[in-house]
DNA sequence: AGCACGCCGACT
DNA sequence: GTCGGCGTGCTC
């Protein structure tokens, strides 16, 4: 009898089948195999060698070929990813394809480029007479030149554009030898670390007398306290023992500074994974950590998946940030695998941010995570000044009061910059008939479409659906048609009317899109040749602008009364973060944050106390509603174009677990989403939460084998999310 | 996801 | 009579 496998394929329903084993080579976990499918042939993992088959014996296919000799998935990973296929309630084989750079998912093999070196020959050195070509001389004198050490093809190229053919008759005289070597990038130093104040260098210190074992550390340090000086020392440290670290940050390419910096302080080799990366790229990266050349991988939420054999530290930077979690398809959070990895593998993780996720503070409260605290800044750098800017029956200039304007102007004079912040993009939010009060919709959600005036167009920021900017009313007609509200072109454009000699520079997604954009305006704010920035939340994370020594946030009352619990938490967060761009150097900073709802107590504790206390009183009033981090809870989405065929969907499945009484569940739903037409679909959404996790789990296990036995689930598209940080 | 199977309207 | 529309179900 031959030996049977399981191989999960990517597929939604089912993902792991069982196969006949007819290789010469040992069954191994986690290598990729080409299997027959229906009439395909995919690309699947192997997840295990069995004994015994369920499955009629007349059904079993042959695995068709063999691609990988050694596990593309180390254990610790398949592990990790069959935890993370029943946690999060998604197919095996989409989570183990989601750990794979796409090529290795198409069947490319799993070898590192080679590349080619050639160096002069003993025979070359000790023959006198060869007849050579000028060209061909001159690449002999070059290999001869070398010293012994072989010479790579760039610097022949630089000798002659037509090197290789010249140098071809020197390889088949034997004159020169050619080798191949793997190409592993690597990286000096170029710089020394400042000395470590009381604070950092206790902290590096509780984590290098972790290293080997597994434990949690939340490093929080406000912006500018040198948490990133503490995660170069644990590299150092870890580096030194000979042992890998993974480093977590939000969007590297947001953060070419922070990339730079690790450049600058780092020797051995350094790679990244993140999504700037073509494919080849991406997947050179991937092997070198998978092969262990890699001593630092930095990278974004994907990463995570990484095959890493010597493992030493997994470092998350903003671990508060949303960007951490997957938003579709396979919906795990970087953090929550981080934990989950870190105890697998016996090492530490350091999570750092200057606003921790209420889910981390409570994790130090209950005493799972160590606190490490950065009190200070860097230098003599204090921390800036908050105060809140009353604008009821003020006069405003385009949402900006008065008192904003002449802020601005005083630290301008002063030789500062000022830094404007509002959280949209565009001209203006709405648009709204004079006469009739309508407002242009989107055609395919339920929202509002932004004006964008510059280019004379009207966009939704939820579909990405555009259209010409209308010059009458779309419902009566009317040309009487008023831009309200305030987004980064108005205020830029109302900015520069105000201040006609200043510099402005505007950055958010429209100003930065095209490519080499991003960089350019943060030079023309580094260099302080632009006085004024204006922008979205693409300002808010890990710059550092010296000369920057007043913020102001326009639209701070927006996060008090969003539709989401969490809406609170993160809109604190946003302001503590763009706050702490403010006054990084010599001059004190100041951040004004201009209110209609200055009495509001969350506001008044966040301005005047801090982070911390606002979090302490934030996080009561969710014990309080019994709400995350206090319980557990987990979305079920369904969207359809019609919007019975979503609702009645979830309504079957919520019946599903009205039926089984285990455990405290509550069900919510099925709801309309918050915004229920999105793209020209229909958006419906169930809640589930409960005090323990596992009832949680257990529900969604039952809820799936329901939902796969569901007649009709087809016409409508779901999804489980698992601790949701939207609940869109 | 693909891909076949199967059951009803327009056509050579 | 057949061609092909896409709703439904399966893949070890």
């Amino acid at each position: 009898m031959n030996p049977l496998v399981q191989v999960a394929v990517k597929t939604p329903v089912y993902g792991v089948f069982d196969y006949r084993w007819k290789s010469p080579l040992p069954a191994v976990a986690g290598t990729r195999v080409t299997v027959p499918f229906g009439r395909r042939q995919v690309i699947g993992i192997v997840v295990a060698a069995i004994e015994h088959s369920d499955v009629p014996a007349a059904k079993l296919r042959a695995v068709h070929k063999v691609h990988d000799e050694k596990a593309i998935l180390p254990e610790d990973l398949m592990t990790l990813l069959k935890w993370a296929s029943r946690y999060y309630h998604y197919p095996l084989g989409e989570v183990l394809g989601s750990a794979l750079p796409s090529l290795l998912r198409k069947g490319h093999a799993a070898t590192l480029a080679e590349r080619e070196y050639f160096r002069s020959t003993p025979q070359d050195e000790s023959s006198t007479d060869v007849r050579v070509t000028v060209v061909q001389k001159r690449l002999l004198d070059h290999l001869r030149g070398s010293g012994g050490r072989p010479v790579a093809p760039d610097s022949l190229r630089a000798l002659s554009p037509r090197w290789r053919h010249s140098l071809e008759p020197l390889i088949e005289q034997g004159l020169v030898a050619c080798d191949t070597a793997i190409e592993v990038p690597r990286n000096e130093a170029a710089e020394q670390g400042p000395t470590l104040s009381d604070e950092q260098a206790r902290a590096v210190e509780a984590v290098n007398a972790k290293l080997g074992t597994f434990a949690s550390f939340l490093l929080r340090g406000v912006t500018g306290s040198g948490k990133t000086e503490v995660y170069l020392r644990c590299i150092e440290e870890v580096s030194r023992r000979g042992l890998q670290v993974l480093v977590l940050v939000p969007e590297i390419s947001l953060t070419p500074q922070l990339m730079s910096r690790f450049e600058r302080r780092i020797s051995g080799c350094l790679v990244n994974l993140h999504s700037g990366l073509n494919d080849t790229e991406r997947l050179q990266n991937w092997l070198c950590a998978y092969e262990g050349h890699a001593d630092v991988v930095i990278g974004t939420r994907s990463s995570i998946l990484a095959p890493m054999p010597r493992l030493g530290l997994i470092i998350i930077d903003e671990e508060h940030d949303g960007s951490l979690k997957q938003q579709d398809g396979f919906r795990y959070h970087a953090r929550d695998l981080a934990l989950m990895r870190a105890r697998n593998r016996q090492c530490p993780v350091l999570l750092g941010t200057a606003t921790p996720s209420f889910e981390s503070i409570h994790n130090v409260t209950a005493g799972r995570f160590v606190e490490l605290a950065l009190t200070r800044r860097a230098g003599d750098a204090v921390a800036p000044t908050m105060g809140l800017l009353d604008i009821r029956r003020r006069k405003l200039i385009e949402g900006m009061s008065d008192r904003l304007l002449d802020a601005i102007r005083e630290h301008l004079g002063r030789g500062g910059q000022a830094l404007v912040f509002i959280n949209r993009r565009g001209f203006a939010p709405t648009l709204l008939c004079n006469d009739c009060g309508a407002a242009a919709d989107c055609r395919r959600c339920d929202a509002h479409m932004t004006v964008h005036a510059r280019h004379n167009r009207l966009r939704c920021h939820h579909c990405g659906s555009e259209r010409a900017l209308p010059s009458v009313c779309d419902s009566c007609g009317s040309a009487e048609l008023d831009r309200v509200g305030y987004g980064t072109e108005r205020i830029t454009e109302a900015l520069q009317i105000e201040f006609p000699e200043i510099d402005i520079a505007r950055i958010d997604r429209d100003s930065t899109r095209r490519k080499g954009a991003l960089e350019a305006q943060l030079n023309r704010a580094n260099s302080g040749e632009a006085r004024i920035l204006v922008g979205t939340q693409m300002l808010a994370k890990g710059h550092h602008f010296p000369k920057l020594t007043l913020v102001c946030i326009l639209d701070a009352d927006r996060g008090l009364f969003g539709t989401d619990f969490r809406s609170l938490e993160h809109m604190a967060q946003l302001i503590v973060q763009v706050a702490g761009r403010a006054g990084r150097e010599k001059q004190r900073g100041a951040v004004l944050v201009q209110t209609r709802n200055p009495d509001n107590p969350m506001l008044q504790t966040l301005v005047k106390e801090g982070y911390e206390s606002f979090a302490e009183i934030a996080m009561s009033d969710r014990r309080l509603a019994e709400l995350p981090p206090f319980s557990f809870m987990a979305l079920v989405r369904a969207e359809a174009s019609d919007a019975r065929e979503a609702h009645g969907f979830l309504v079957q499945v919520a019946d599903s677990l009205h039926a089984n009484k285990s455990g405290r569940l509550d069900v919510m739903g099925p709801a309309p989403a918050p915004m229920e037409r999105l793209g020209g679909r229909y958006r419906a959404q169930l809640l589930l939460q409960s005090n323990l996790r596992s009832t949680l789990n257990d529900s969604l296990s039952r809820l799936c084998t329901v939902i796969d036995q569901l007649p009709g689930a087809r016409r409508c598209r779901w999804s489980i999310d698992v601790d949701p940080v939207d609940l869109f």
